[in-house]
DNA sequence: ACGCCCTCCTGTTGGC
DNA sequence: TGCCAACAGGAGGGCG
């Protein structure tokens, strides 16, 4: 599942390889993901030059020498791998872009809740982009920040910490994670939380955000790096997946709800 | 403005 | 052993 550390550990792994590369050209094999793919996208990102590779929120962004930018968002099942160009494509495998190194970026999402935009002028006007929060690993993102934005929301605070308008990049399993490190129970509303919660909370989003970042992400079932390689802060997880198990700080069995659509899991007794 | 629920999709899992 | 339903979820969109 991308959330943020995985994105960025993908960034990481493709921007050596794409940074100052030409694009020869963009195979588009399946143009049903999310949102379909314009059909003139690979004509017009054809021979121009990446100049950067960043990323916002979990949207990856390719610069282009052409005032464009590719934008890519990995959904729930994708990955992008950095391949030899002849590698046989597979099941899924989208799309390439292809590079003047003999090297392709290969999309692969069997989901398709991925998508693929190409923006002309600045990415942060872009629809999808110009109402996000934060970063949740900037400075802006503060304890003052989050606590003017809880006041008067009834809603649970792990569901207010997974809205994209909120702070970016926190998906499901960083959130249970964060709220554990907390110390806070997730189905409290957002408005009653103390100040001090508040701040825990911030600072508990950074620290297994950044944590996260440092082993490559998690790797439940689909998500490899650009090197194919899994995340490995599977073995960190506290609570995430592990309902009925032990808590590895009290043993007290970890608890599980259906909480907005999605799976919540917190120790009744480390979370209060 | 806010809160709630639906939708897209396919691979995996579990029950009968 | 095989079939089918349930489940997983990022996040936009629609509704009240």
């Amino acid at each position: 599942m991308p959330e943020l550390p995985e994105v960025e550990t993908t960034r990481r792994g493709v921007e050596p390889f794409a940074r100052g590369r030409l694009v020869r050209a963009l195979r588009l094999r399946e143009s049903r993901l999310r949102w379909p793919v314009d059909a003139t996208l690979p004509r017009r990102v054809s021979g121009a030059r990446i100049t950067a590779v960043e990323r916002r929120a979990k949207y990856l962004l390719f610069r282009l020498d052409t005032d464009t930018t590719l934008m890519l968002h990995l959904g729930m099942s994708g990955s992008l791998r950095v391949l030899p160009v002849d590698t046989p494509h597979r099941k899924h495998d989208h799309f390439d872009l292809e590079l003047d190194s003999e090297r392709i970026l290969r999309f692969n999402d069997p989901r398709r809740f991925g998508s693929l935009h190409l923006i002309e002028g600045d990415p942060a006007q872009h629809p999808l982009l110009s109402s996000l929060g934060p970063e949740p690993l900037a400075a802006s993102f503060d304890a003052d920040y989050l606590w003017q934005r809880t006041r008067k929301r009834r809603v649970a605070i792990k569901q207010f910490v997974m809205n994209a308008q909120v702070v970016v990049g926190v998906g499901n399993i960083y959130a249970s994670e964060a709220l554990f490190c907390a110390g806070v129970r997730p189905g409290r509303a957002a408005r009653l939380l103390k100040r001090g919660e508040v701040a825990a909370i911030v600072a508990a989003i950074k620290r297994v955000l950044a944590m996260a970042v440092e082993v490559g992400g998690t790797t439940l079932r689909d998500y490899v790096g650009a090197d194919g390689n899994p995340g490995y802060f599977r073995q960190k997880l506290f609570v995430y997946e592990r309902a009925g198990e032990p808590c590895r700080s009290c043993e007290t069995p970890i608890r599980q709800r259906v909480q907005g659509q999605r799976s919540t899991y917190w120790c009744p007794t480390c979370q209060r």
